[in-house]
DNA sequence: ACAAAAGTGTTCACACTACACCCATGG
DNA sequence: CCATGGGTGTAGTGTGAACACTTTTGT
């Protein structure tokens, strides 16, 4: 019995945990970032605001547990997604024991499956605007938007926000709804066009303004090349 | 008694799981950063090197459990900590399914109990020689770097690596090995001096150079106003 | 014709880089 | 007296910040 338990596992002596999967999920809309929250489905705590989240399963690893939840509550796939930590002090969730490993996500905003949102009680709600959230979500968030600052300053993931093509117009809001910080257009536009990593489209976007704006493309190869270049990516 | 499953636990249907804490201990030495490794004392891997870790307990949570690792291994207090994350792929751990929290530490080395050394087959290894480690430890020593690099260029974290006093010298040094990098050594005094963090002592350490090196000591109201003043730390 | 957003260059200040010589001391 | 590491200043270059007007087009 004992030789048994050793051979299956070789820690059976140690206390054991649940391991929850909370996901920070941001999106760019109405020139604001926003994250998708919910309802709470279960009790504690039942009803009041939280990120999207589950359990862990035996069968499964935590960057796929966290893909799991969030194909649940997007069905995209592939999406970008990036751990932010785990948190795991005594009673942070009332209901059990449980450490949290947190990942945020960048999703395509634009065609967003809205029936989604009715299914599981989400609405997607701008950053600038969070209400209270369940447990330390609040901080969750604060650290995963951190990281999303330090990250999209040094790699080119805003692009993850859009589904293809993007004007700069719309980058540019997107960066500030980011860093919250106004940008002067000039010196914005300068910045991304000297690295050269955008191909521009002959096509315009028309709706948001008469005179139309360019729609530009993310260039992968030119990424690469500006990176065997010596060159690090910066906004 | 499925209501008093419900009162003491909401969540009894998920799996639960071993949690570990490894600590990448951070200390600097003959000129060269180094970190504790020690020889694994129990199956699996029984014997190949590993990080300083344990199994968090019940009744504390993932800090507790850091700290208590830290200590355990370093008997020193008040270690300048930080999670680096979480690692929770299948199978990363053959002795039975474990997901580890990692944390780096940065600890003085100067006055470092030996004694401790042989009590836990420890040894404090160059970062730059590093051994195959167990399972994923090498990633973990690696996003380790990577974050201590990012902070200590951001924070004023690298006086953690001494008991208190230094000298610029020694200081540029641990920078260089942190970095892994030559630095000017006018433009790093100069940095330094621009920020007005330090207070010069009067006394030298004649050890490693005839002429003596002043000491310095990291005076954190002066660090506290140079951040009121609007300044960012930047080495 | 006018309102509303797109697009475009130059100047200035500051920060980072490169670089070489004298000083103090112990042996 | 000399070898060893400690300590100091300046000039040039590149990067980030500030700043205003013209263009296009739908209404």
């Amino acid at each position: 019995m004992l030789k048994f338990d050793m051979l299956t596992n070789f820690y059976s002596h140690s206390a054991k945990f649940l391991i929850a999967v909370d996901c920070i999920i941001f999106g760019f809309k109405d020139k604001e970032l926003h994250i998708l929250l919910t309802r709470r489905p279960l009790e504690p705590n039942k009803g009041e605001w939280s990120l999207m989240g589950g359990f862990m399963d035996e069968e499964e690893g935590l960057q796929n547990a966290a893909e799991k939840v969030l194909y649940r509550y997007t069905r995209q796939d592939g999406i970008y997604m990036e751990q932010v930590g785990a948190y795991g002090e005594m009673g942070r969730d009332p209901g059990d024991r449980v450490v949290s490993v947190t990942y945020y996500a960048l999703v395509k905003l634009e065609d967003f499956d809205t029936s989604l949102a009715k299914e599981f009680d989400a609405q997607w709600v701008n950053v600038r605007e969070l209400p209270n959230l369940i447990f330390d979500h609040n901080k969750m968030v604060d650290d995963a938007l951190q990281l999303l600052r330090y990250k999209a300053s040094s790699q080119p993931i805003i692009f993850e926000f859009f589904e293809e093509k993007f004007t700069l117009p719309a980058l540019q809001d997107l960066w500030e709804a980011i860093y919250q910080m106004p940008a002067d257009k000039r010196n914005f536009r300068k910045k991304v066009s000297s690295m050269d990593i955008l191909d521009k489209l002959e096509e315009k976007d028309k709706l948001s303004s008469k005179r139309g704006a360019f729609y530009y493309v993310f260039n992968k190869e030119k990424y690469k090349s500006f990176l065997r270049a010596g060159n690090r990516f910066s906004l």
